[in-house]
DNA sequence: CGAGGCGTTGACACCCATCAACATGGGTGG
DNA sequence: CCACCCATGTTGATGGGTGTCAACGCCTCG
């Protein structure tokens, strides 16, 4: 294979296509295909979009690092945060499916992702089976992740939701290695938080400070320092099955 | 091909397929492997559950006939629909990636489906790209009513998030031909529609009045009129691009 | 040093939950 | 055919959780 590698390529295939796929062991198949497909690494500065709603789409991203948020601007003004996409995590894996963008995609932090042009589905299914079978996992992921955000919207107070909302980031920055201790750097302001948990700015300070009070975590400008876990998970009734993290020991083939 | 068919399998694959996949031009490979796993064709009756929260799942079905909602059960009591699947939906299509259900799936009226063993993810990729194809966009669908359905939780109040729902059910109906004029049967008590709008079922009762009297609906006992729906679209902010009912003409084979 | 973004606090209003009571209506058994 | 019952729907009163508004403090950055 004579093709052209990005420079960079080389360590996202030996260091981050472990984090996208840790979980699901078809690493060869997806390394090779990423290889193939990854001809462009973009970066961008903080508070970028990437994609507006409305937007047609034609590539799939891979973020290598760096924050994104999946946003929805209401005519009244509002905004809603669907999803926050950590590094491992791809974006756009519908473009094979759907034509464009209702959401924005804005980044956090600053970001490099890889840029994967989109095939088109029977070409991803039979010339890129271990991309295939990764955007499969991530969309059933994300699928989960978002029906856990619809009992939580639908069904929790806010105290329950921050809670929640900070076990689930904490365990998904654990699973890509990006956070040890217990200290978080979370790139959200408080306004962010609000717009993920449904609830008003104010509002998530004075949860946060309820948060403070009962001993569970302590928030000061993008530094949540985790003093009870097991207190924070009691008040959220976490059960981190949803994150789907545990390996599939039964699908690892045969040495 | 000389495998046992189920009496019923020919109807479904003529008359099903199309609603399963209007959308999404792949008949014939999704035909021969409709034919090849549809083994079994199940029934049950209004109220019953197919599949609890923390059950081993190893098949997939396919919806022919009925509504079946997904929910979840809080410890407080409380409960969650996270979403409604109606004929041509898919149920449990991520058993190929995880091993157990997080939700309740209970047929809200009698049902019929078809139970398709699911081939772990190597093999559907090899032997049954139809398939896979059709539960890439089924997947890649629901998440986007998923995505829409937070945004309703978040940020539309229950005015809104009524009419809202009531629109994508129209639509979702209207799709599947099960639905047209301006009368709609729906199968869900007024607990239903709190507990997918996150409301309690006393605050629907008031909402339906207020939809009522500003001329969008009338709503008894399982019948919904439609008087405008202009209006109820207008309240709502309703825009169906999320529904991704759009034909991927782009997509069609040359003859 | 000023400006602007962000966080914090308190007062107040509103949306919606809760509770209790009652209405309706379909099904079942006598 | 009627009596009863249970599920569901409806209404009003009350309260709590959260939004909104205004003012202020803090910090960063130019």
């Amino acid at each position: 294979m004579d093709m052209p590698v990005l420079p960079g390529a080389d360590e996202m295939t030996a260091d981050l296509v472990k984090k996208v796929s840790g979980y699901f062991p078809m690493l060869d198949p997806l390394r090779k295909d990423l290889m193939e497909l990854t001809r462009e690494r973009m970066s961008f500065p903080a508070g970028h979009t990437i994609i507006s709603a409305g937007d047609k789409y034609d590539s799939i991203y891979l973020i290598e690092d760096g924050w994104v948020v999946r946003s929805r601007f209401l005519p009244g003004g509002g905004r809603q945060i669907v999803n926050v996409a950590l590094p491992g995590d791809f974006l756009c894996f519908n473009a094979m499916m759907f034509r464009m963008s209702e959401f924005d995609l804005t980044t956090r932090t600053n970001c490099s992702v890889f840029r994967l042009k989109a095939p088109d589905i029977d070409r991803l299914l039979e010339d890129h089976k271990g991309l295939a079978a990764a955007l499969m996992w991530a969309n059933a992921q994300e699928e989960s992740l978002l029906a856990e955000r619809v009992v939580s919207l639908g069904r929790r107070d806010a105290l329950e939701r921050l809670a929640h909302v900070i076990c689930e980031i904490a365990s998904r920055l654990e699973m890509i290695e990006r956070h040890s201790g217990d200290v978080l750097t979370i790139p959200l302001i408080q306004e962010d938080f609000a717009d993920i948990l449904g609830l008003s700015s104010i509002h998530v300070t004075r949860t946060f400070r309820k948060l403070s009070e009962l001993g569970a975590v302590d928030y000061r400008s993008g530094r949540l320092r985790l003093n009870r876990v097991d207190i924070l998970r009691r008040i959220a009734g976490f059960e981190s099955d949803y994150l789907h993290f545990t390996q599939r020991t039964d699908r690892i083939p045969a040495p």
